[in-house]
DNA sequence: TCTGGGGTCCTAGGACCC
DNA sequence: TCTGGGGTCCTAGGACCC
């Protein structure tokens, strides 16, 4: 089933039918651990801080499928899984192996010869006009498995959100084909959060409206959906239920809007000096990375989470673009000033802004 | 066993200028 | 002196995702 617009796009040619695949690693982190730990397929390995299950404000970044069974998950504390799952090897993360196992992953995709659009270490659309789009996922598969010993679980739609939803239903290990014809049939009775882009949020004001499902979201009166979400979003989402989204793949290499760097402090801090120089630190170190990258600062932004767990960003603009540490540092420690730091603070984060590439 | 870290995008509202 | 309205820049904050 094609999109008008696809078929407005196609021109009086034609050709076959356009396709997006959603390509997401199984268990990605546990999965690259797995690959020099043999010794652990099969039980449950939990990846997260230092690997120290004991380590306070310290969480699971990724848990294999076999601690998953014992209910944890990515974002629980380590010692929360520790009692869940004692038994479980924790291992520490280690960035550099999954950037590169990611390098190499995402250079097999793009070599497939489609558009391919990556997203983070472990996810990658690809577009493709095929009559069989299962074949295109099936050799994805095998490549990846043949060329990596990784797992991948493919979703195939005719635009990136239900293709992403799609993925949720092919986990682990395998295809799944969401599009117009199966869509309503898969989707009408399931809560709406099931569509990637509506959270908790919007599900609770969409439930003060009466709507629940899929199904009455689709059906629902686009008036009363923009005057609850404003004009955008509201339609947005309408089109989301409706099983729409975007369906352009991009191959154009993803420029960074920002980078940014956060600690949450085994201690709470409450010497103004510590604080200081944590900001420091802090915007010391993302400027290094900022400037590795050949990149310019336009703004900075500091985060205080106090020991409440009270959050709040401040922003500023710097006088011009620059990367002038000195410029770059007051800054932060001058909007650092803005806060009222009458609590201990939790965390630190210090975001730098960037210019767009000329 | 309280609640990580790294991101993006949208909306609202104040300040300011014409 | 008073008034309306539009546009832009800026920051705050919300929401969502992996």
């Amino acid at each position: 089933m094609r999109t008008v617009a696809e078929a407005t796009e196609d021109g009086p040619d034609r050709g076959p039918p356009h396709w997006i695949l959603h390509v997401d690693l199984d268990q990605f982190l546990a999965a690259v651990e797995l690959r020099r730990r043999p010794d652990l397929v099969g039980t449950p390995v939990i990846v997260g801080g230092n690997g120290d299950p004991t380590e306070a404000r310290k969480v699971v970044t990724c848990a294999s499928y076999e601690a998953r069974e014992f209910g944890v998950h990515a974002g629980m504390p380590l010692r929360a899984a520790a009692r869940r799952c004692p038994e479980a090897t924790f291992l520490p993360a280690d960035p550099d192996a999954y950037d590169a196992a990611s390098e190499v992953v995402m250079g097999l995709l793009r070599d497939l010869g489609q558009p391919c659009e990556v997203w983070g270490w472990d996810e990658a659309y690809l577009g493709a006009r095929t009559e069989d789009p299962v074949a295109l996922a099936r050799q994805v598969k095998s490549v990846i498995a043949a060329q990596t010993g990784l797992s991948c679980s493919v979703g195939i739609s005719d635009n990136k959100q239900r293709a992403k939803v799609a993925t949720g239903f092919a986990k682990p290990d395998g295809i799944f084909t969401l599009t117009d014809a199966n869509w309503m049939e898969v989707m009408a009775q399931r809560p709406v959060d099931a569509l990637w882009g509506v959270g908790p949020k919007t599900t609770k004001r969409l439930a003060a409206l009466g709507i629940t499902t899929v199904r009455e979201l689709a059906a629902a009166d686009a008036e009363t959906l923009t005057a609850t979400f404003g004009p955008s979003t509201g339609l947005w989402i309408l089109l989301l239920a409706k099983g729409g989204g975007d369906d352009e793949v991009s191959s154009q290499p993803w420029v960074p809007r920002s980078r940014s760097h956060a600690v949450t402090f085994p201690l709470d801090l409450t010497d103004r000096a510590e604080i200081d120089s944590a900001v420091t630190e802090l915007a010391r170190r993302t400027l290094d990375e900022v400037v590795a990258d050949g990149r310019v600062v336009t703004r900075v932004a500091v985060t205080v989470r106090s020991s409440t767990f009270y959050t709040r960003t401040k922003i500023r603009k710097l006088p011009s673009p620059g990367t002038d540490p000195a410029a770059v540092i007051g800054t932060a420690l001058a909007v650092l000033d803005q806060f009222e730091l009458d609590r201990p603070v939790r965390l630190l984060g210090v975001r730098l802004e960037l210019q767009p590439p000329t």
